[in-house]
DNA sequence: TCTGGCTGTTCGGATATGATGAACTGCCTC
DNA sequence: GAGGCAGTTCATCATATCCGAACAGCCAGA
């Protein structure tokens, strides 16, 4: 691991919409080195495009980090593939959709399509991270993570309570996700805020790995009574979005053993009318 | 300069939409560097989430940079002045309007809003770069740097000839910057397509530096008759954008010495019907 | 099934590279 | 004009990076 390049990536995650812009004291406060490292550090990223310099020496993110996001969307499948099906959905149920990827642990908010009848939902943002124990795409997420990378990952952020059903125990955590696993989707009953539910499941790339998750959100009294049917809603959705990015298999995860459906009654739920 | 970052900076540019996605091999070969090292940049890169390892241990960029890239969107008061003001412009004109900025010495498109009689301009795009010499954006975005800065940009990259009209040499560059600087506009000629013009303007912060340029592109056959209109029309909405960027100053570039015009006099024109 | 050639990956010693803190400079405030 | 705080520079030293060669894993073709 080269450790510069790693201080490096430190001082770029620095850079919030909160605090978008630092200068070389405060990034060496903020990173425990001195003040001449920082500087060094700053010089270089701005040299290179990836930060930019104010008039009066400070530091906000450059425009190279633009260019570099746009060729990630652009060569990425996942957003040309799921954005139609996203809309879909949306316009089926007039609910708020997500999808969502697992960076360092926390769940990013790719995409955010809100439907017309559905609540504001404020934590939630195309960009934005979240804790991912606590919503229905962070579970599925993680339930396709290795255990110790989960382990770590709580061990290092732990487990923060937002609402009372938010999961609070590693034991908890560890049976939750091993459901999800198996059954191939999760639901956030409440978990990260009161009256907000959600159903998820896992979108896959050719290769048969998770690389997203995506969800339908809804108010908890529409939730409990369609559940079923946003389930089957949601996976059915993901799994198109799979399909799209090249992925093929027979038996789906909730299709396992001698429960299996066939896949045309699947396809054949809908929305409420 | 501290030369891993620079690395690390270097091996980023390399991922392209022609070639998202890179081995340790090529990108050894690619910076004519040792495989070793090349295997640790990447591994790095990947471990702060910068780039994305596929299955079978190749390289994508990580989504950590569509993160970054939002956070910059979000905080950065350009497009977000810029948005309105270009789509008045499309609406008014019917034409193609672009907001660049200036990165390594080249053209960055930052936004792009088509107008419906517009003709198609592939060239161009968001996310995309191009030379700075042929297009009035760059003219505008060079002109406002330093000499040295131009010189070390063309002699890094030259003057690509795109069409008859394309400035071909240094001193040619250097009358028309300072043309550009002094009237506070540039044009494209059929400069980088035959048959295509446009009128760029700057955009100043509360500073006063020059952050990214505007343009209005048109067909030849409707640039000429129209310049003075559209030269007046790209202007003033640039100049708009700059106060909204907190940018007030009485004079103007082209307002300075002797034939300074009244403000409302400018602010009056407006777009043909 | 075996083989060859292509990947990505690991290792340990030589050395260039980045870390460090004190000193410098410029700006703004009082 | 003086003080304080910001960003910047510099020379020294320790060490993190660089490098080439050897390893391991995969796939294609024989």
């Amino acid at each position: 691991m080269l450790q510069t390049v790693q201080k490096a990536a430190q001082v770029l995650r620095l850079f919030t919409p909160r605090q978008p812009e630092w200068g070389v004291t405060e990034v060496a406060a903020a990173l425990a080195i001195p003040k001449s490292g920082a500087h060094a550090l700053l010089r270089t990223l701005a040299a290179e495009g990836l930060l930019q310099r104010t008039p009066n020496g400070r530091y906000r993110l450059g425009w190279s980090l633009f260019e570099l996001s746009q060729t990630l969307l652009d060569s990425s499948a996942l957003l040309r593939a799921a954005r139609p099906i996203m809309e879909r959905l949306v316009a089926g149920w007039g609910e708020t959709t997500h999808l969502a990827v697992l960076v360092d642990g926390q769940v990013l908010y790719v995409e955010k399509l809100q439907g017309d009848r559905a609540l504001e939902i404020v934590l939630s943002g195309v960009g934005k991270r979240l804790p991912a124990h606590c919503s229905g795409v962070g579970k599925v997420l993680l339930a396709h993570q290795p255990w110790e990378t989960v382990l770590a990952i709580v061990e290092r952020t732990g487990l923060v309570t937002f609402t009372p059903n938010t999961i609070r125990t590693v034991e908890q955590l560890r049976e939750e996700l091993e459901r999800v696993r198996q059954q191939g989707f999760a639901y956030d009953q409440e978990e990260v805020m009161v009256g907000l539910c959600c159903a998820a499941a896992p979108i896959y790339d050719e290769s048969g790995q998770v690389v997203a998750a995506m969800s339908l959100s809804v108010p908890a009294y529409r939730f409990y009574p369609n559940r079923q049917r946003l389930t089957t809603a949601i996976v059915d959705a993901a799994r198109r979005v799979s399909e799209e990015l090249g992925y093929y298999q027979e038996a789906w995860p909730w299709e396992n053993g001698k429960q299996s459906k066939s896949r045309s009654s699947v396809l054949a739920t809908s929305a409420p009318t």
